[in-house]
DNA sequence: AGACTTTTAAATGTCAGACAATTAAAATCT
DNA sequence: AGATTTTAATTGTCTGACATTTAAAAGTCT
């Protein structure tokens, strides 16, 4: 691990990248104890509070932690599932928001990836991703739902039917695209009248994957794609017209 | 924005996370200047050092960037698809070395993301893409290409697949997957032999893209991940053969 | 007046040294 | 032996300073 003191970058990027490189390259494995900052900062001719920014640039993206004390210091983390949601759908959020992304892209690839995952779901969801889906429907029927708990139940639903394919990787790798769509799909506030349609669309999906029918559940989601986009474009649509007068 | 100085977490990650909060909220938008770190510190009680470790988690996740010199200081950063890209690989990357995530998971997940995409890219591929595809099914030919050099064009094949469907969510999403994979995929070291059999399947994808034909294009991947599938198993046997002589 | 050069000031980048807080292990005592 | 106290290592934070970079202001010359 070495830096390059005269190179135009920071000092703490450089160091936060060759200790990045080490845990990638497997120099460095999981649990394993880093030297302590006095000796990091030793070792790279640098003060302390610049080994320190290094260590808290790779605290930020969860690949170390800290401990304090005697026998403490900076630990290889294991980077679970779940820290990898947070970040994944962090990302997305901020991509979507600052990127001027239509609603009609992000709904297409939202429900692309999920046709991806409806087959396997039907294959080998289990009594508790159905039980999941059937509790969230009948949450969704609640009169008195307001609608961020309606988008919330709508995520959990459709999170339950991702799972249900019982591959961690695809359930991460959708939770960024559903997660990261619910401020943009509350921007279109649900009316009594399409939460009916919506329910529906949810209850014949469960009923499919309940089936392991595949190509039932295909289809189902390709008209709840097709319903969310035309509600969409209305919302936009009045909006506009709203505007305009 | 304020923090909780009796708190047990440390003050630099509660700073990062309200900063990030005003980020995400809207309240700072997109090449707004933060305070300077002396405001800042002032602003939060704290000192210098520990405004500049917060600063250095959100440069870490390209929350921000920051400049030097007169009217420089720390700049809220458009998350760019390429920067989100970046992070996607590295955390995929991660995930998957250190989770004893099977071959066929990883597999699985990412063939089943590629399916997503294959109409839409049918549909839409442009010459461009179809051009990068015959390219690297070109190159994959070459007699004397390193093993390395092959699957990297073969990661760059199914870029241009994927990219077809012009969506830049897509996209993103499908590049994690796709080169986190690349890693495993190396260990299946291909013979001589098998890349014909990989060219030809790429030659089928190439030719149900360019007429359009989605269906055929599926079924091309379908029996392609089972090619890898089975390619794989052989290889973990063989090696496992080896290990028990 | 206009163009070029110099100065200045503001900001980040880095350093040194100190103290506080925490924690596990070692030492001590009962 | 077991409980308690001490100790030492380590991270967390602060203060103050200097270096470096950079844009803008001031000054100078034509």
């Amino acid at each position: 691990m070495k830096i390059d003191p005269s190179s135009p970058a920071d000092l703490s990027a450089q160091i936060a990248g060759a200790i990045r490189d080490a845990i990638i390259g497997g120099d460095l494995i999981v649990d394993e104890r880093l030297p302590s900052e006095a000796e990091l900062a030793d070792h790279f001719n640098v003060s302390r509070p610049t080994v320190r920014e290094a260590l808290k640039r790779l605290a930020a993206q969860s690949l170390i932690r800290t401990q304090r004390g005697a026998s403490g210091g900076a630990f290889v983390n294991r980077l679970s599932f779940e820290n990898a949601y947070a970040q994944q759908i962090t990302t997305s959020t901020l991509l979507l928001s600052m990127n001027a992304v239509s609603f009609d892209t992000a709904c297409e690839a939202r429900f692309a990836l999920e046709r991806a995952c409806a087959p396997l779901s039907a294959l080998r969801r289990t009594a508790d991703h159905l039980a999941t889906m059937r509790a969230e429907i009948h949450r969704q029927q609640q009169p008195g739902l307001t609608d961020e708990a309606f988008c919330a139940s709508d995520v959990a639903f459709h999170r339950a039917l991702v799972d249900g394919a019982s591959n961690p990787v695809l359930s991460y790798q959708l939770a960024g695209a559903v997660e990261a769509m619910q401020p943009l799909m509350n921007m279109i506030t649900f009316t009594a009248r399409s939460r009916g349609a919506i329910v529906a669309f949810h209850t014949e999906l469960a009923d499919a994957i309940e089936a392991g029918d595949a190509s039932v559940a295909d289809s189902a989601l390709d008209r709840l794609e097709d319903y969310t986009r035309t509600l969409a474009r209305d919302v936009m649509a009045a909006r506009a017209a709203k505007a305009n007068t």
